[in-house]
DNA sequence: ATAGGGTTAG
């Protein structure tokens, strides 16, 4: 309590007495009603002592007191108290009642005004804001310099750029532009549209520039992925000799987890410690979050674990995420079940998602299940966030019956709602069912957005609907208010090329208005290996090769074309050039969740705690399926061996592996569902077909973005090779 | 006035 007396600056006499019956409100009433019926505080016929104490009030119950004392003391009609009633009652988020007092004040002026812009504002209301705003123009009055600097960040956040410029011209004519507050708010609204050589230009004209302004550069900078930028600014901050502050330090470990340089973030972690931020839990948890987005997932779970005796509910997010990131679903969900474990953490929605999405990436639906029943119980059953999270959760398992009836109960529903609805049906194979909602959705009135057509055109492709994937493609064309970016090129590209229609794939790729980038031509040469164009594939992976000449995925799918068509030659050149770039193929991981937990497994992985019993039940099912017809493609093996160790390698593949386990540790007739990273190889494609059978088992895989249904011998996917 | 964690798509 004395912390929080001491930390605010100024007290009357009377102020501490208002102040001290707040904190002890919960405990001891009748000190603080005794407090309030001091006499003296009943006889103020002055607004100013009304006015000092409105000031220190931030809960809504003693303002309430006050307020009715106001009006007893006839003084209601002040203007001066009314604009401070207003603003107290918008600090409380007591909007409706601040309005209210606004609306009845029949002489506003600028400040009353203000007060209700900022109110709104402050509050999360904008557009509300935004309208008072207006009103406000429209009612003569011209907006003052802290007018400017409340209404300014709303146009940000709104996007609404053109408006926010104009409100510039206005200021300069002012002459208010000159303002510290102002010009930072203007560097920060262009930061924040993207506009960074406008914020430029403002900063540089700014006659004077505080910690303040140059942070707003900084971490402009950084958000708008000029992270080397920004750390030349920190610089010219340092030789024009304004001291760091935390944001200063918070916007540094952001850029630098941007640039992801290493070296600087390390500098960035002693300048901390030098600076004396190192016990602060806002610059902790920003060099947190730089460790996470650095990958460096040992680094970050030191700090946090050693380094952070304090923290908070994002510092525990942080955590999750990075865990989850690093692809590690058991760790992320080890540490929710920690922070949920600490009365102090009060969860909140982020954190949700964090999880939801985790047991998303890592395909772990049990888990997923337990965490959605967990969101009910604590009231996020109604978030629009979490819904979306959830659906795509669900979808992401293959239980799209429970993502459908997540998705129907919602009662509100936004735009990422229902892509993540279309999405799911899009990739769990209904993409009629994910047309149909696509329509609909607008039928009802949402608006799609650019990924509402990526989801949509991904779910044509994965079905072959070619034709209502052009028309879309089309309608998004000559929509207005989309833009149609290189992703949706690349969906069209790979709808046409895996259709096996290459030339008009190709076509567009040549005549498209923006420039192909390696999205494009990788979707391309994707279409050239399925279909054999090994001419046309050529072609594509140089340019591929000068676009992204550290993908080893474009040498391997280069490497496979090759291999389809008999050119050996070609396969051991391209293998070559692999090798002398010191690029490997990405490993192919394969996951299984039995019982709660994931389990990982990497092709011939022997570290595994099971391998040999995994390894023995393995091969007497190849065994057995050998026996139903099952013949090894040897093709599908990328190493240069023998025969024999070619199927060793073939028979210990990652998704062979993870089926195996799934077989051995749950009972008959369970489905058995696994996530893989890379794509399915043919051989493996093949096996799952004849163990749905040969084991009456349902097998789910989900392989990049797809997945294949495996039942009774026959693959939900139709287009595989 | 400037600042920390999250959803769909690839």
């Amino acid at each position: 309590m004395i912390q929080i007396l001491t930390s605010k600056k100024r007290y009357l006499p009377h102020q501490k007495i208002i102040h001290l019956a707040n904190l002890t409100n919960s405990y001891s009433p009748r000190l603080y009603s005794n407090n309030l019926e001091t006499p003296r505080l009943k006889t103020f016929k002055h607004p100013s002592s009304y006015a000092s104490i409105l000031q220190s009030l931030r809960d809504l119950k003693p303002l309430q007191q006050l307020h009715s004392r106001i009006i007893v003391s006839g003084l209601a009609n002040n203007i001066f108290l009314c604009n401070r009633l207003v603003n107290s009652y918008a600090c409380c988020g007591a909007l409706g009642v601040a309005e209210c007092i606004f609306r009845r004040i029949p002489s506003k002026n600028v400040v009353s005004w203000t007060i209700m812009v900022s109110g709104f504002t402050r509050n999360g209301l904008y557009n509300e804001g935004v309208e008072v705003f207006r009103e406000m123009i429209m009612n003569g009055f011209l907006p003052n310099e802290v007018t400017a600097t409340s209404v300014l960040p709303v146009f940000a956040k709104l996007g609404l750029v053109q408006f926010g410029r104009l409100i510039h011209s206005f200021l300069i004519r002012l002459g208010f532009e000159i303002n510290v507050f102002v010009g930072t708010s203007l560097v920060d609204m262009y930061m924040k549209c993207g506009l960074v050589s406008v914020a430029e230009q403002v900063f540089d004209a700014m006659p004077e520039k505080n910690v303040f302004s140059w942070n707003a550069m900084i971490s402009g900078y950084s958000d708008n992925g000029l992270g080397e930028e920004g750390i030349v600014q920190f610089k010219r901050m340092q030789r024009n000799g304004i001291v760091a502050d935390l944001v200063t330090m918070m916007s540094l470990t952001a850029s630098c987890s941007r640039i992801e340089w290493r070296q600087l973030g390390r500098m960035i972690r002693s300048f901390i410690i030098r600076s004396g931020f190192d016990n602060c839990l806002l610059v902790k948890t920003a060099l947190l979050e730089m460790y996470v987005k650095l990958k460096c997932i040992e680094d970050a779970y030191r700090v946090f674990n050693e380094e952070m005796p304090v923290k908070d509910v994002v510092t525990w997010t942080l955590m999750l995420s990075g865990f989850s990131d690093a692809g590690f679903g058991n760790k992320a969900m080890d540490i929710f079940d920690q922070m949920i474990k600490i009365d102090e953490i009060s969860l909140d929605s982020v954190a949700l998602l964090g999880m939801i999405s985790s047991c998303s990436k890592s395909g772990a639906m049990q888990q997923g299940r337990r965490v959605h029943a967990f969101t009910i119980k604590v009231g996020f059953g109604d978030d629009i966030f979490v819904g979306s999270a959830i659906i795509d959760m669900y979808s992401n398992c293959g239980n799209l019956d429970s993502a459908k009836l997540y998705f129907e109960g919602l009662k509100e529903r936004d735009v990422v709602c229902w892509n993540s609805m279309i999405a799911g049906l899009g990739m769990n194979g209904y993409s009629d069912d994910a047309v149909g909602l696509f329509f609909l959705m607008k039928r009802s009135g949402i608006e799609p957005n650019e990924s509402t057509y990526i989801s949509i055109l991904c779910a044509c492709t994965h079905a072959g609907m070619v034709n209502p994937g052009l028309l879309i493609f089309n309608q998004l064309i000559k929509e207005r208010n989309i833009e149609p970016k290189l992703q949706h090129y690349s969906c069209i590209v790979d709808l046409l090329g895996r259709a096996g229609r290459l030339d008009e794939a190709y076509s567009i790729v040549n005549n498209m208005p923006l420039k192909p980038d390696a999205g494009v031509y990788g979707a391309l040469l994707g279409a050239c290996s399925i279909h054999r164009n090994i001419e046309l594939g050529l072609k594509i992976s140089q340019k591929l090769f000068e676009l992204n000449p550290d993908d080893a995925g474009y040498y391997v799918l280069l490497s496979n074309m090759y291999a389809v068509s008999g050119d050996w030659e070609g396969v051991k050149k391209t293998r070559v050039s692999l090798r002398s770039k010191g690029l490997k193929k990405d490993p192919g991981i394969s996951s299984i969740e039995i019982d709660g937990t994931i389990f990982t497994f990497m092709a011939g992985d022997k570290n595994h705690i099971q391998y040999p019993e995994i390894c023995n039940f393995l091969m007497n099912l190849i065994a057995k399926i050998e026996c139903e017809g099952y013949v090894p493609d040897l093709n599908s093996v990328f190493q240069d061996l023998t025969d024999d160790a070619e199927r060793d390698v073939l028979y210990h593949h990652s998704e062979k592996l993870a089926i195996a386990f799934g077989l051995l540790r749950t009972k008959p007739g369970t489905t058995i569902r696994v996530m893989k990273n890379l794509r399915i190889c043919n051989d493996c494609h093949n096996a799952s077909k004849f163990i749905s059978t040969s084991f009456e088992r349902k097998l789910i895989i989900k392989d990049g973005n797809r997945f294949h249904i495996f039942q009774n011998g026959i693959c939900s996917c139709k287009d595989y090779w």
